[in-house]
DNA sequence: CCAGAACTAGACAATAAGAT
DNA sequence: ATCTTATTGTCTAGTTCTGG
């Protein structure tokens, strides 16, 4: 392999054919001639290949087969007779923005929308005026009530359950909804019991147990950090658990920084500097006590929040502004007797006195 | 425009906590 | 002690952003 193309590779990706020699001419592989097995096992092994190559056909043509059916059942409805799923997962900022402008033009354009949402029929018993309730494609119904247009859907009887993996498994591979809207979605599946356990409910829907768990715990933030990021959609996996460890650490610090954060109209980034004094890894760390670091820490007249500094393990230490001081603080515990020297080199390399 | 850095969701393993 | 469940940390692969 060549440097440039070392150092080109991706990660992950450890095998590099550009550099291999080239075939010569002379050696040119021959035409390929169909592979006719010799032997009792070479005839097995080429039975069992073609039975399973035959049942992956027979799979691809089921399924073929089935979106054939459901796209011929699909029936234009009037938009009105038809609910959200009790399940629903959209946050109401997903109807609005660009994104759905655009989808509702997409639609208005066509007449209507040409892939159809899938809806369920409700029990006479719930069907005053209302007669269905979505499986999946709440924004293609929306658009479609709001352009005063009828609604192309497929009418399928299903159970809790199955509407519930049904609209996931519809949504995840679209990747459409955030870890906040997924986190209600699943907190309101396990509190009403459909599924028994977490784990089951990953299992069901085909998602990873621990990031259900993520999405959860960010359903599951005060409003109040919710706010501080414009719109919950913003809210990242990853962001969970340090954003629950700082309220954990100090909820009343965690609150009023996320207010404070708000009340700046911090981008999502910098808001989640705020709260969990994680500086934004993109852009660079933000300079303490700069105009830009105190607008990202509340800025404005506000005490300074105090910076966090993580040193493993769950211990971290805090970097207070008090005036004209800058005060250091960690557990006493965490510097013994050898690490003082240590710790007097760095101070006075970075502060600059001898 | 391109290479590298940064960021993300998802997968997996380890660990903690609670139940039996 | 063992099993089940939830949580956390780390890694991978793909995408997006940034600076030269």
């Amino acid at each position: 392999m060549s440097k440039a193309g070392a150092g080109k590779a991706r990660k992950g990706i450890g095998l590099d054919f550009t550099d291999l020699p080239p075939l010569s001419g002379a050696a040119a592989p021959p035409v390929a001639e169909p592979y006719r097995p010799v032997t009792g096992l070479g005839l097995m092994s080429a039975a069992v290949a073609g039975a399973q190559e035959l049942e992956q056909r027979v799979q691809a043509l089921q399924a073929e087969a089935e979106q054939l059916r459901q796209e011929r059942g699909a029936q234009p409805l009037d938009p009105m007779l038809i609910r959200a799923s009790r399940w629903a997962n959209r946050h109401e900022l997903s109807f609005a923005g660009p994104d759905f402008e655009a989808l509702k033009a997409e639609i208005a354009d066509a007449r209507g929308n040409v892939q159809p949402i899938k809806v369920r029929p409700l029990p006479q018993a719930q069907a005053d005026r209302v007669r269905y309730e979505i499986v999946f494609g709440h924004r293609r119904h929306r658009a479609c009530l709001e352009l005063g247009l009828p609604v192309l859907a497929v009418v399928q009887e299903l159970g809790d359950r199955d509407l519930f993996t049904e609209m996931d498994r519809e949504n995840r591979a679209r990747k459409s909804l955030s870890a906040y809207e997924q986190g209600l979605m699943y907190r309101r599946a396990l509190e009403e019991g459909l599924f028994p356990s977490l784990r089951m409910l990953a299992a069901a829907v085909g998602a990873d147990a621990g990031n259900v768990s993520r999405a959860i715990r960010v359903a599951e933030l005060p409003t109040e950090v919710l706010a501080a990021f414009g719109s919950p959609l913003e809210v990242q996996f990853a962001w969970a658990s340090p954003l629950a460890a700082a309220l954990e650490r100090d909820r009343e610090a965690a609150l009023a920084a996320a207010r404070q954060a708000a009340q700046a109209r911090l981008g999502p980034a910098q808001a989640y500097a705020a709260i969990t004094g994680k500086a934004p890894r993109r852009g660079g760390v933000v300079p303490y006590n700069t105009p830009v670091a105190t607008a990202a820490r509340g800025g404005q007249g506000g005490a300074p929040v105090p910076r966090r500094i993580s040193l493993g393990r769950g211990a971290y230490a805090q970097v207070r502004v008090h005036g004209a001081r800058t005060v250091l603080e960690f557990d006493s515990g965490l510097l013994e007797a050898e690490g003082w020297p240590a710790l007097e080199k760095a101070l006075r390399a970075v502060l600059g006195r001898k």
